[in-house]
DNA sequence: TGGTTTCGAAACCTGAGGTATCGAAACCTA
DNA sequence: TAGGTTTCGATACCTCAGGTTTCGAAACCA
């Protein structure tokens, strides 16, 4: 009896995920989201559109991927509780601040904001490992952590919508010891 | 020699502002933002769609327009700065709760993302009035005061955009006083 | 009654998300 | 080498929203 993992018949499938994740982060960051069209992002990576809706059912649940992607695993390792607020807030704001990072991410929020089905994409597949990784470290609640992500990436997408560049250093310092004020010490 | 209130020829414009804030709102908040299209705005109204392009140029500056309707002027009655920033960050948190009001901010924050002349128009005509009365009412900097925009209305967008419902009232008290101490003691 | 302007209705254009079709290509097995 | 199965690319297509154009009707004034 073959294993679940034998190969299937038919032409494989081919790895295309990398390269759609480098064209997508590319494409808007020369062109912005909106002009970053699905079609563009497939001729930037070289193959057709078909092929991305085949893998990607829209456009909101590809960008989700590219974020999940660009942004990896949060940075949580030990020290205070000060260290590891600091360390993530800083995270975040570094990765927010890559080129085409910062504009996919306000974009498919922005979708999600008239489309309730992209809105559970996001927060099911980006916001939550986060959150649960956050209330891990840092032993709060789930609605505290929740309110810590609202005032972090609201602040730092906020700044990036209205003038269109990521936050400036001495304002993520401000932001960090804002949020570290509060939360480390109440 | 006619002065320069003289009425001009033809027939007069109808005052319909009112009529399409109101159904703006309305229809943002039954449809969401991005089924709220111009048209059925119009129709809610009682007017033609080309009536609202006589007048407003683009969806995002007539939504600029209801926002400004709907937030009025900010409550910067005097106090300590404590309760200057308070009662800004109640009022903020009370309209963006009010019905449509959130969603249009969201919507059109949304678009001026990949959009750089809705992004001005949103600067200028909507966040510097309140700005420039927040820097004369806390006598802050720019920076300082542009700072405590980001972190007050993205927190509150975010939480807006990605649960589809205003924030809790113990939320906003946490807010409260997680900014006022940064601010009112720093 | 005539001049001027606005209104409403409708057709229209552009562009983006997303779908359907179909022949060609890539893989496996017999 | 031939046949079966699946994916790929190209293309045409659909829907819908923002925005424009056109034009006759309506509202005002002189």
């Amino acid at each position: 009896m073959p294993s679940a993992s034998a190969r299937p018949p038919g032409r494989p499938r081919a790895g295309v995920d990398a390269a759609v994740f480098a064209a997508t982060l590319r494409t808007v960051h020369e062109l912005g989201y909106a002009r970053a069209t699905v079609e563009r992002i497939a001729a930037a990576a070289g193959i057709a559109k078909t092929t991305i809706y085949r893998r990607w059912p829209s456009k909101g649940e590809l960008i989700v991927d590219v974020l999940l992607d660009a942004f990896g695993p949060a940075p949580l390792a030990g020290g205070t509780r000060a260290d590891v607020l600091t360390s993530v807030i800083r995270w975040g704001a570094a990765k927010i601040a890559e080129p085409g990072v910062g504009d996919a991410f306000a974009g498919v929020f922005s979708d999600a904001v008239s489309d309730p089905a992209l809105r559970v994409v996001l927060s099911s597949r980006l916001q939550d490992p986060y959150r649960l990784a956050l209330q891990d470290a840092l032993g709060e609640p789930e609605h505290r952590v929740l309110f810590f992500v609202d005032v972090v990436v609201g602040t730092l997408l906020h700044r990036m919508g209205m003038t269109g560049e990521p936050m400036a250093d001495a304002d993520v310092d401000a932001l960090v010891e804002m949020v570290v004020a509060h939360f480390a010490a109440g």
